[in-house]
DNA sequence: GTGGTCTAGACCACT
DNA sequence: GTGGTCTAGACCACG
């Protein structure tokens, strides 16, 4: 992986948000092992403490859960996932509202805006 | 202002980003001068050679006119102004829809999504 | 090769202008490589970025196309080429309808000395 | 005047090319005295013979003739005048025609595009 | 003062 | 090896 951290952003935020849209896409399945703590700090060249509050993090929001001695799992239950999924939808479209707003953009034009978008990302 | 960088862009292209938002938004008027490139680059902390291949590249796509021996001057023509305000969106869009997609959303669950997030947006 | 610079005009235009005749007159075909950055800047004696902005110039006009860690290639779209065809040409054009009307002659002048001129040099 | 010269040329020619337009344009009058071949030198930032070179060359030429203690003059037979027109005017054509010729234009392709630029710069 | 250009030298990501 | 980017510092032309 080797991930980028954006400077304006925790960096145990960010790791927690890799792993929602690792789980939310299904590249993690419900029941899967994450990587171990140290594994992944060392693979991000981060402090293990970073990795351990961001998977503390996932673990409070019920989308994983830890077994001592065993390691971090996905959890199994499918509508915590789907709250997830829309929790994270709903982040992103509040920053695009909020940007389109700042561009001067009505309400109606961000829908026709993205019904656009979306046609024209099929056509090519 | 102080500035962080995304270490993923090249900076240039960050800081056109960031005079294209203050135009489309109208904090920088049509025809009103933008800050010195060496008042920038200091600002900003970095070489001046940054910032004017950032002013550049707003000259060459039409968004501002540089006058030599008087400064950068946002353009006058609302067209181009319009045009880049199209451009900005759509790239928005882009992302958006790709994130969507990666989390398992349809297209219609994406306009959901948008219209139901302005919504709450307007209640509170 | 070694160039001989107008120190009117700025170099990295020349360079530019210098492959672009090359493209036209199809001494680069569509496709072909062209030279590295590097190379160039030694063949010219100038600095790498000198060349690496007319690389730039050139792919940002469509004439060219660069490949990270392959190189620099002309374009394939043979409409693009066209177009540059006509705007050197034009150029050209512009330049000479200038300098014949601040000697004095009237248009009719111009095509007539023209067609004169195609058609001394092949007699000789 | 301050020329820039280009290093492609002898010196002397580009000063005598410079006063030829200026005589053909009529900004130097048949007649008229030219400027001294020492003022000439110290504005051009060039040799003083260099200049001289330039003055016998376009007294060899018939355009100008020289009166010992008085000066250089510009002829008053507007024939040489004439000639000396055609003779710049074809040399720019040549010039042009074997530009084009590069580009993969052919001669009726060259005439079209001359009246396309007269017609093009009238409407600007 | 302004932007425009050039040099020198460095590091990066990609094949 | 390739092009892409950034820094440092310099000189120029223009107003």
């Amino acid at each position: 992986m080797s991930m980028q951290f954006d400077p304006n952003k925790a960096i145990y935020a960010q790791i927690a948000d890799y792993y929602y849209q690792q789980i939310c896409s299904g590249e993690l399945a419900p029941g899967e092992k994450l990587p171990s703590v140290r594994d992944t700090a060392q693979r991000l060249q981060v402090n293990p403490n970073t990795v351990s509050r961001a998977y503390l993090e996932m673990d409070r929001e019920k989308i994983t859960f830890s077994k001592r001695g065993q390691g971090t799992f996905v959890t199994m239950d499918m509508e915590d996932i789907q709250g997830l999924k829309k929790s994270l939808a709903a982040d992103q479209m509040q920053a695009l509202i909020k940007y389109m707003k700042r561009l001067g953009f009505s309400e109606d034009e961000m829908v026709d805006s993205l019904k656009r978008s979306l046609k024209e990302m099929k056509d090519s």
